[in-house]
DNA sequence: CTGAAAGCGCTTACAG
DNA sequence: CTGAAAGCGCTTACAG
């Protein structure tokens, strides 16, 4: 494909440069039949626009960075691949950017999309987002952020109900003849770990029964440390709450190397819905969050920022999803 | 950050736009009095050259596309993942592009990453790879792919010795005292699950003992039908490989279902290596390929071809790493 | 409805 | 070692 541009085009068709542009970025704009007749003509040279040039002169692209803490992590990848194609079906191509927790690593990604004149942003935080960093860019009142954000109303939000997912992991619990329900924490930074776990603490209260947490930490062995922990007491409780599957799977992985069964001796169930839990042993009884819709409305939400400057904070509803890791307590 | 060009970062150090340009991308071609000025006016400024713009003059860019079929998929997930690292050591940026098995996308992808002076691509096959569609591209012959690749040995490669992989599981599983193991194929479509596959089909015989496929299908699915399979049969395997890391997990979740144990039942093996096999239950034993090294050499050869037109192909080492999921057979 | 011109932010021969 | 000029591939007022 040598140097197709604009100008060949234009030759090749007959007219001028800036007709040809029009033909494409504003059809409406030229005679219809001038307009087939150059489409025609470029199609048969094999042309397309140049996003790069296109980008530098209208100052506006359609990259949209997508800044995720790791892609190893499930929910990051299901998210990842739901909002790839919702970008796509709206012109967007979705630019990954995973930061491995590195704040630092946040702030060069938004200047290098302030470069490629990326109309917004969309932040999967590993940490509590900060607010300041946001605003250090013109970028920050372009970027929408999927958890709840402290002391910013204006960047718009999505995020599931932290505290009705724990009352229907309570619910479910509690319905199966659990009284003593154990918590294990999960990655800790952000509002979302912290609003689950408030959750717990409160509603464990309210239904009267003392809450456990096996384990506060803020990182993958979270989940190992609990189940030592479980491992190490008297009078364990008979059911445990993980605050995200992968934790799920690592308490039921560190209890299993003990010969503790799941759901046998001790039920698990955990928070997110990966695909992954249906294929885990056993199957994960989880709140499901809606990580397409997430993916879908994040967008939308940036979309309308942009149009009409509004702030809009979505709050979804998530939901039980019963699989083979629950059921009532031993004897 | 309003306006910040070349040009005006020139005007505040008092020189042209071309002294600026050099300082920037030829440091050795402008005296160290002037460059060291011209930086610190342009670190006073917060300037950072527009990547956009170096792309459409230089007709190179530092974008580099890695083109994976799903990255819900852990495997390609962890190569995302470090081929990240790999890619900002050196400089480059790396493009997600995930085409969900769709073979028009990775067209798309390509043409894209064209347009984008992409100095080269990586490419994570699904399928076989179709070199008729890299040669459609100028930029067929800046790719570098991971898998085997046939009738085309102007693409350099990376992979890992399938044939020794299957040797390494097959061994171990014999050193246990298996005499009967079964198989159960992964996503079929690329030239590695097929060595995979031809590797145990001989090897078995070469072993004097008959091949048990419980499953040869190329989805995702194929871990439960060969769990399916097995618990179908009179006088079922006393072990089983999985083709990779993902099948071994469903085929477990599976098993574990009907009641069947592993190790304890039946002995497991994946392929793959993945994090979160540490984290199965029980942690599965499994053949490790070196995904970093595959990152790192993939971006190494890519830049070697760039230079002097070399084409390598690379076959890496693999690994067993025995964790819990194999054990002798039942007395 | 179409053309001619200026310019987005850079780089790179070419002079000096 | 530095400057002036041309140009990468587009878009967008401005005329006509």
């Amino acid at each position: 494909m040598p140097d197709l541009s604009i100008d060949v085009v234009a030759k090749a068709a007959g007219v001028h440069r800036s007709t040809v542009s029009r033909a494409f970025s504003r059809p409406e704009a030229v005679k219809s039949e001038t307009r087939e007749h150059i489409l025609r003509v470029a199609e048969g040279l094999g042309y397309t626009m140049s996003p790069l040039a296109q980008a530098l002169r209208r100052k506006t692209s359609t990259f949209i960075p997508l800044i995720v803490p790791d892609i190893t992590n499930p929910f990051f990848a299901e998210l990842a691949k739901t909002m790839t194609q919702a970008a796509d079906e709206r012109g967007y191509q979705l630019l990954l950017c995973v930061t491995n927790g590195d704040p630092a690593k946040t702030d060069g990604y938004f200047t290098a999309m302030q470069a490629m004149y990326a109309p917004f942003g969309i932040v999967a935080p590993s940490t509590k987002v900060d607010t300041e960093a946001l605003k250090r860019f013109d970028f920050g009142h372009k970027v929408v952020v999927i958890d709840r954000v402290e002391g910013d109303d204006a960047v718009p939000t999505v995020t599931v109900d932290s505290r009705r997912g724990i009352m229907l992991a309570l619910d479910h619990l509690h319905s199966l003849g659990h009284t003593s329900i154990g918590y294990v924490s999960g990655i800790a930074g952000t509002h979302t770990a912290q609003d689950r776990m408030d959750a717990y603490l409160e509603l464990s209260a309210e239904s009267g029964s003392a809450p456990v947490v096996l384990d506060s930490g803020s990182d993958l062995d979270a989940g190992t440390r609990g189940a030592e922990h479980y491992l190490a007491m008297d009078n364990p409780p008979t059911a445990i709450i993980a605050a995200n599957d992968m934790v799920a799977f690592a308490v039921i992985s560190a209890l299993g190397q003990s010969g503790v069964r799941v759901p046998e001796d001790v039920s698990v169930i955990g928070f997110d819905g990966l695909a992954l839990g249906a294929r885990f042993n056993p199957a994960l009884t989880t709140i499901r969050q809606p990580i397409a819709d997430m993916g879908h409305i994040a967008i939308e939400l940036a979309e309308k920022q942009n149009a009409d400057g509004s702030v809009d904070h979505i709050v979804l509803e998530p939901e039980l999803l019963v699989r083979a890791s629950t059921s009532g307590p031993r004897a």
